[in-house]
DNA sequence: TATTGTTATACTCTATAACTATA
DNA sequence: TATAGTTATAGAGTATAACAATA
């Protein structure tokens, strides 16, 4: 429950007409909050351009997952982006319907299968990237020079929080 | 569907031996991608510190808008978390069943009522502002010395990218 | 007619547990 | 016994639409 930007005021009445209604100054120099509604803002504008076009934000975590290593099981996509296997199950037969994926049995393991991009997929992923290359391009304004620190900065965030809560698991 | 930083490798079979599955190229310098998995981990890690007294975390940003403006009846609150109205009743409901909260009918406006902290409600803010600091001290520390720079670097992004799609509505 | 708080409903994303078929 | 993929189910968190009371 992270509170929007730029709520803009509400006139309304009771106490809102006596306080200037915005951020509570508890809030002003909070870290988690800011990463919170920067983040919001930040999937909101990916969802918008995405969403137009019937592709669902998250494809392009996988797609690109997928691509970067051909054959890979669900299980280890799973531990990659850190979700639990049974959240990918729907989300692969989608990708498989439409014919953005082709699941392969594994020889070795019967149990398992490989996914890969089909040709399909690639021009999927390719769209995709653009989406949100553009999309980065903007943040890339926003955000200015120091644009490798800003990122150094998430990274240790999430590094150094994230090493107490596992991925997943 | 952000993938978690630090996904251990898996070693599998297939294309993860010859890979050495990690977060893909595509995503090293895609802001966007920083900002949730950064996002990600300081949600989790406060989470963590709530969930033991049975806290949501979303309640910390509730309960410090209605400190901060006191009297305000729902519709504003939701206004100012930028989430429909219809998503506070049920926690306006628990938070006043637990006795954190007063609701007072408004007698200029029956409809509405205005909202209050009760003693109970300032103890619990308090407890939670207290685990909030101490996570965002973490956070500091992580962050370094231009907290200020990289706190307004993502307010921009929040202002810059929220201006299209607004808090709620 | 419009607004407030509420309810009913649904959708998304996620998790846990249990099932199956392998190993 | 353990693992891979699946299924069933549940729980947050959110949204829209409609309703009763009030304005």
């Amino acid at each position: 429950m992270a509170p929007s930007p730029l709520a803009q005021k509400a006139e309304r009445t009771s106490a809102a007409e006596s306080q200037d209604l915005q951020i509570p100054d508890s809030f002003r120099d909070l870290v988690g909050y800011y990463l919170r509604i920067a983040q919001e803002a930040s999937f909101q504008a990916i969802s918008k351009g995405t969403s137009a076009e019937d592709l669902k934000p998250g494809w392009y975590t996988l797609l690109t997952i997928i691509a970067e290593n051909p054959g890979l099981p669900p299980s280890d996509i799973s531990r990659l982006v850190g979700r639990d296997r049974s959240t990918l199950t729907s989300t692969m037969k989608l990708l498989n319907a439409r014919g953005l994926i082709s699941r392969r049995r594994n020889r070795a393991d019967q149990r398992s299968y490989g996914v890969r991009l089909t040709v399909e997929g690639e021009a999927m992923l390719e769209k995709l990237r653009r989406i949100a290359r553009a999309h980065d391009a903007r943040l890339d304004a926003i955000v200015g020079a120091d644009k490798a620190h800003f990122i150094a900065i998430l990274r240790r965030i999430a590094e150094e929080l994230g090493d107490e809560n596992g991925p997943s698991t």
